[in-house]
DNA sequence: CTTGACCTTCCCATCTTTGGAAACCCTAGA
DNA sequence: TCTAGGGTTTCCAAAGATGGGAAGGTCAAG
């Protein structure tokens, strides 16, 4: 099975499982005598974990992980699980960012004529027009670098 | 003011504002004889509302557009609301995608034993094990390219 | 004048994914 | 057998926003 047949069978593109072996996240694959990649069976197994590591939001370094436990057959599950909560609480932490900003926009937003006047809330708070009530009070603008999660 | 000061005031870092300049988000700054850049109050202004804008995720794009519509004094409020809106379904979009993600990895750790038995859930959806119950039916893996949305 | 803090530009790294170019390989059809 | 097309190889670059650092110039205080 060349690359292209492996690409499709797992759903990671060709240009992806270069890079995947490029930086030793799978084992460099067996060539013909030309060159050409060639995967087997158990190959196309280690693409779809990876696939499904991948769609899971789960880094590159986290899949390495992952697939370190997935072969080793007397891992405790509690690494696995430790790595997954991790993972779910990096997840929640960039859901309230998100939801903090979205929360900001919907009402800033809700306040906005969005007629063809030119008076605008949104523009307002972003040019830092103190006009009574505040809807950032500040508090979220050094939310760290949680940016482990999320390309 | 030179970028130090200006970089204090505003809360954009000094390589930020560089950076802003370089592709064209904000206009050149004025230099000294010794090629300092120098900031105005005015320019400390248009740098906060850069950060405020940022801090609401949005990107150097949308920014662009969002500080075109503050200076134009004729725009049309609806024009910024639209703006608005379609950053908050991005954000929508995006934070659903990382809930699909941590309810499924929130319902695969809560059958993961978590101890030192190798057995586990977890691992077992990703190598893709059909042990009955499926956690993960499929259908979120396309979910496109909405990373318009967060660094 | 010296020192330390600041500024300048330039390069590199992050992280994942995609795109392209130039060259090579393979297979099917003429 | 030759050729056309599609697949493959490697290498380079881009994207987004930000950080880090090096080498060298500048400024203000002592």
């Amino acid at each position: 099975m060349n690359i292209g047949e492996a690409s499709a069978a797992s759903g990671v593109s060709a240009k992806m499982i270069r890079y995947y072996e490029q930086i030793g996240l799978i084992g460099p694959a067996s060539r013909t005598m030309s060159g050409y990649r060639v995967y087997s069976g158990n190959d196309v197994h280690t693409l779809r974990f990876v696939r499904r590591a991948r769609d899971l939001g789960f880094s590159v370094a986290q899949m390495t992980e992952l697939l370190t436990l997935w072969r080793d057959r007397g891992r405790a599950s509690s690494d696995v699980k430790r790595i997954a909560e991790g993972h779910v609480a990096a997840l929640e932490r960039k859901m309230m960012e998100l939801q903090q900003m979205a929360d900001t926009l919907k009402h800033l937003a809700s306040n906005c004529h969005g007629d063809g006047r030119p008076d605008c809330p949104i523009i307002g708070e972003l040019a830092g027009e103190d006009c009574g009530k505040h809807v950032t009070p500040g508090p979220h603008a050094h939310l760290g670098k949680g940016f482990e999660v999320l390309r």
